[in-house]
Order: C-alpha cells, then structure tokens, then sequence
DNA sequence: CATCCTTTGAAGCTC
DNA sequence: GAGCTTCAAAGGATG
C-alpha cells in the first residue's frame, strides 16, 4: 500500500515528524477531545446500533479512562506497558526528545519491554517482560536508559512525567520500542526493574542515545561500548534476545557485513562473544538479537524446510539440515496498523470491558480509521522504520520466508456454495463480536473513515491537506464495517474481485473477508477504478465517524466520499473486472 | 491443545 | 499488473 520507502534516508525527518512532539498540553487536550468525542459517539452509536447489550459504554470509557489501572496488575502487562509508553510520550511531548538530530526517532529510545518478536518465540509470555510499576513514575531503568548525555537531565524527565498514567494511553511510538525490552534490564529480574541499567560489561549505568541509532543516528564510536543500543533488540540482553539469531540460523555467514556500518560497529563494539549470553536459538552469532525472530520450536509447521529464503541456504555454512530444524522463525515487521493495535490495545481493553482480541480488534480497526491521517502517518513512517530496520537486520529475509509456517487457515471454501451461503456458513462471528463494540468507544463504524485509509503515507505527507480527490485517486481499500444490524452479509461483495470473494472465504483473514466488512475500494489507481459498494451506506453514520478526528482531511474525504457516492448508484455491484 | 476470529497493511504468489 | 493469499499481534472462544 502505501510506498514507505520512497523517501529512502531522506525522508527521515519527514514533516511527519512534528507529529510526535506535540506539547504535553497538546497531548492532554487531544486525549480530551478524544475522549469526549468518544463519548459522542458512543451516544451516536448507541443510537445506531441496537441494544444487545446493556453497557454503558460511556460510562465504562469514562472510568476506564480514569482508572489508571483498572485491572490487578497481573492481569496485563500491557497495562504496565501503556504505563510506560505514556510516560515516555509525555517525555516526549515535554520536549526531551526534540533534539533536532534524531526528530524523528525518539522513540528508538525507548526500552519496550514488549517484546513484539519473540511473543510466540523462545521466550515465554511471561520472558515478554513489561516494566513493572515503577516505570510510570520513571523511576526505572527506562528513565536510566533515557538518559542521553546531550539530552536534559534525568530529573527533567521525572519532573515532567506525571506520576500517574493512565494505563491506555500509549504513545503512539511505542510499538517501536517494543524492539527493546528486557534487555534493559540486564540480570536484573524483569520484575524488578533498577533505577538505573548497568552494562552488563562495564557494570556502570548505561546511558542510551539516539545516536547509537543506526542507521539512522550516526554513532559515536567510543560511545557505543558504553551506551545500550536505544534499539533494544539490537542490544543482547542477558537472557534476553530481542532479534535472537540462532548459531547458524542466519543466512549470513558474516551477518554483520550485512548491516551497515553504524550496525556492525555497534555490535562489534558492544558485544564481545563472552558477553553473549549462549542461547542455542534466538541468538545470532554477531550477538545481534532481533525481536523479529522466534525460536524455531515455536510455531514448527510440520514442513518447514523449505520456509528459509534461498539466500540462507546457500549462505549458511553449516548443515542445511540442522539449520533448517533451527532455524529462527523471523518474523514480519509490523506494519502500522499492527503497531498501532499493538499499542493501542490496552487502552482498547481497559476502556471496554472487551477482552476478545477479534472484538478489540474490530474496534481497533475502527479507531485506526478514525484517527487522523497525522496520526496515522505516525504509524506508517514506524513501520517503514520497522521494514527498513528489519531488512538490515535480515538482509536475506522475505515474508516468504514465513509462507507456510503458520497453520494453514482452514480453508473451508465452498466452492459451489452462494454467497449468501457462505456468508453464512462462514461468519458465525460477524454478529458475535460487533455488539461488544458498542460498548467501546469506537467510532462508529469505520465509514468514511477508511477515507483515511492510508494513503501514501508519504504522499499524505506530502500533501496534509490533500484534497479528497488525492484520495479517491490513490488506491484505497476502504474498509466498512457495519453495524450488525445493517450487515446483509455482502462480504462475498466486497471490493475484491468476484475470484477473491470465493476464496478469500475464511482462509484469508483480510478485512473484507469473513466477516461483515464492506472494502470499498474507491478510485482504485488500477484500470478498474469502478467504485463497488456493497451496499448503502448511512451517512449520517458517515459523519458520525469522522467526528472523532474533525480534521480538514476528513471533511474533505468526505465531501469526496458523498460525491462519490452520490455519483455512483449506491447499489450492490460486482465488480466484473474481467 | 490447536485453531479460529478479527483488524489493516505488506509482501508474495498466481494468472 | 491486478487480484488473491499469507502473515504479522492478541487473547478469548471454539472444536
């Protein structure tokens, strides 16, 4: 979708960037409006949706959004985690991390203590080491590791972080610091997270800076024997393993050839082998841990010989054979969207009483829809960072790599089967999970929202207050999903070609399949550009979705999504794209 | 216990 | 090149 990477280096200090650095008055105000504009539409939605469920939603948001911890602290280490991820964004919003240098990076900074890579890897749930409570109030290793030496003082930092967070709301940034994680703490029970990080070879606080960043932070030779990787899963952590390569399991004989020059010296000058802690998986043998990989153990499809890009095989010294039973499952960069549900999860779960991830997920992908294509361009310009970072690190790797390891969906098409059959037989869930939505804040429905559906991120930057035109020129997948009562179960319907609507029936997970989502794709760049509707949108409820962010964008998106639609026959109409 | 569900996006595969 | 599929996270639900 959107092309990421067309800035190259360059675009590193993206217009986006500004984004990340609102004052903390700002931020406050924005998560006001949010929140009142949550309720808004809880009410809007409430009125939209039919009353299956007697939740009060708004007064759940409300006291969720008070609650600073609304769930025993064991229940989710996520919580401790948005703890964190707030503090750190507040860091961020008071300034500490407006060095001109690394503006758009801040947040490589930050220790996650998620370890989004490794969550079905070597390391169990529990080894996905959040930060504990001290983190909040930034008396912990994080603050340690926030220290830079050309950044304000510690104190400055625990000065502007407000003791108390609210445990959903993260920073935005934060899926990316998820890469770091429990190697902040270094030897010291994850639990139990030290004011201060010791290097584990120098046994002194190690002072973390963006410039240890590569490729994007210059580094600093001499300092980066001293400094924790701000990636934290670059940085091998006792017992710990972000980006964990197996001996052997790396395509590269020489991985660190593969990384560019900051990377290699980075790891090179941190990591002396005897340092390493000796992980038969997960660790590469440059000691260059990745959160991206998972233990082979885990997940192991039957056959999973031939899941390694070609560039491994023939890269890899050692026997093919063992290293095709070892090797790391690396896994995919997160795109934005995952980061941001990643992030933002939490915050989901503890506004609602919700705990289904399908269900969250659902709301999420409304939320994701609301947000404001600022705030969207924050995510995508993390997942490029994500992509660009994870192909450093993984020079050979393809997300074929990953073909076939998951369990294969089970692909119950029914080939003969109507739509209205399958549509059916297939989506037992569609009515299950959208009533628990409403007890969320979500927008309502994503219509018109998806109008936001990323664009070119780049291009959405480029031009921020592109015209609705932009969008309905780029290629945007828009996504719907209806109330349950307004579902007709036209998934079969969605945008997809006749060929995907019959496939796609529940071996794909994609949004417009198996579940009562309407993809409209609007303005396809392709040659089939016809707009397909599943069916009529309300757009009352149109304009209800787009309160929640009132940008100008959404104004405009959607004077061009009642323009488009009122020019296109609102009419269930196959795409007959050949 | 394995898989499903659900979301969006990226990338691979197929035609 | 368009379209479809797979995978990424997550965790309750389901078989």
């Amino acid at each position: 979708m959107p092309q990421l990477n067309g800035g190259g280096g360059d675009d590193l200090g993206a217009n986006d960037e500004m984004i990340s650095f609102k004052d903390e008055g700002e931020q406050e105000e924005k998560i006001s409006e949010n929140v009142s504009a949550e309720r808004d539409l809880d009410d809007l939605k409430s009125s939209l949706v039919n009353e299956s469920e007697n939740n009060s939603s708004s007064s759940d948001s409300e006291q969720a959004e008070r609650r600073p911890q609304p769930r025993p602290d064991l229940d989710s280490y996520e919580k401790t985690r948005d703890y964190f991820s707030e503090a750190f964004r507040r860091q961020q919003d008071g300034g500490f991390f407006k060095s001109p240098h690394y503006p758009g990076y801040p947040f490589f900074m930050i220790p996650d203590l998620t370890n989004p890579y490794i969550s079905n890897g070597a390391l169990s749930p529990s080894a996905r080491t959040y930060l504990q409570m001290k983190w909040p109030l930034l008396d912990v290793p994080g603050a340690a590791g926030l220290k830079d030496s050309r950044s304000p003082t510690p104190g400055h930092l625990s000065n502007k972080v407000p003791v108390v967070q609210h445990a959903h709301h993260v920073h935005p940034l934060t899926p990316l610091i998820t890469y770091s994680n429990e190697h902040f703490s270094p030897g010291t029970p994850p639990s139990h997270l030290s004011p201060e990080i010791l290097d584990p070879k120098t046994g002194i606080p190690r002072t973390p800076h963006p410039s240890e960043l590569s490729p994007y932070y210059p580094l600093s030779p001499g300092a980066v024997g001293q400094i924790p990787h701000p990636l934290g899963w670059l940085v091998p952590q006792q017992g710990q393993h972000m980006y964990s390569i197996p001996p052997g399991g790396f395509r590269h004989p020489y991985p660190t050839l593969a990384m560019n020059a900051s990377m290699s010296s980075l790891v090179s000058s941190r990591f002396s082998p005897h340092m390493m802690p000796h992980h038969p998986h997960g660790m590469h043998q440059t000691g260059i841990p990745h959160p991206a990989i998972v233990s082979p153990a885990i997940k192991q499809e039957p056959n999973t010989h031939d899941h390694m890009s070609p560039s491994m095989h023939s890269k890899s010294p050692g026997p093919a054979k063992k290293e095709e039973d070892k090797k790391p499952h690396i896994k995919k960069p997160l795109n934005a969207f995952m980061l941001y549900m990643k992030e933002m999860r939490a915050k989901v779960v503890a506004e609602c009483t919700l705990k289904e991830s399908a269900a969250i997920n659902q709301i999420l992908g409304r939320r994701w829809h609301s947000l404001s294509r600022e705030e969207q361009a924050k995510y995508y310009e993390l997942a490029r960072k994500e992509r660009q970072l994870h192909s450093q690190l993984y020079p050979g790797w393809s997300a074929r790599d990953n073909y076939g390891k998951r369990k294969k969906r089970k692909r119950d098409n029914k080939p003969d089967s109507t739509p209205e059959d399958f549509s059916i037989s297939n989506k037992k869930q569609c009515v299950q999970y959208l009533p628990s939505e409403k007890m969320c804040d979500s927008p309502a429905s994503s219509h018109g929202s998806m109008l936001d559906s990323p664009a070119t991120p780049s291009a959405a930057l480029a031009s921020p207050a592109a015209p609705a035109a932009t969008h309905s020129e780029q290629a945007q997948p828009l996504s719907l999903t209806t109330k349950p009562e307004g579902r007709l179960h036209h998934h079969f319907l969605t945008g997809k070609p006749s060929g995907s609507a019959s496939s796609s029936s529940s071996s794909s997970s994609s949004s417009s399949s198996s579940h009562p989502s309407i993809s409209i794709p609007i303005g396809t760049s392709g040659s089939h550009s016809t707009p397909i509707l599943s069916r009529p949108i309300p757009f009352s409820s149109l304009h209800h979705s787009m309160l929640s962010p009132p940008s100008p964008f959404h104004q405009a998106a959607l004077h061009s999504h009642h323009a488009l639609f009122q020019s296109q026959p609102l009419s269930l109409v196959t795409k007959s794209s050949d």
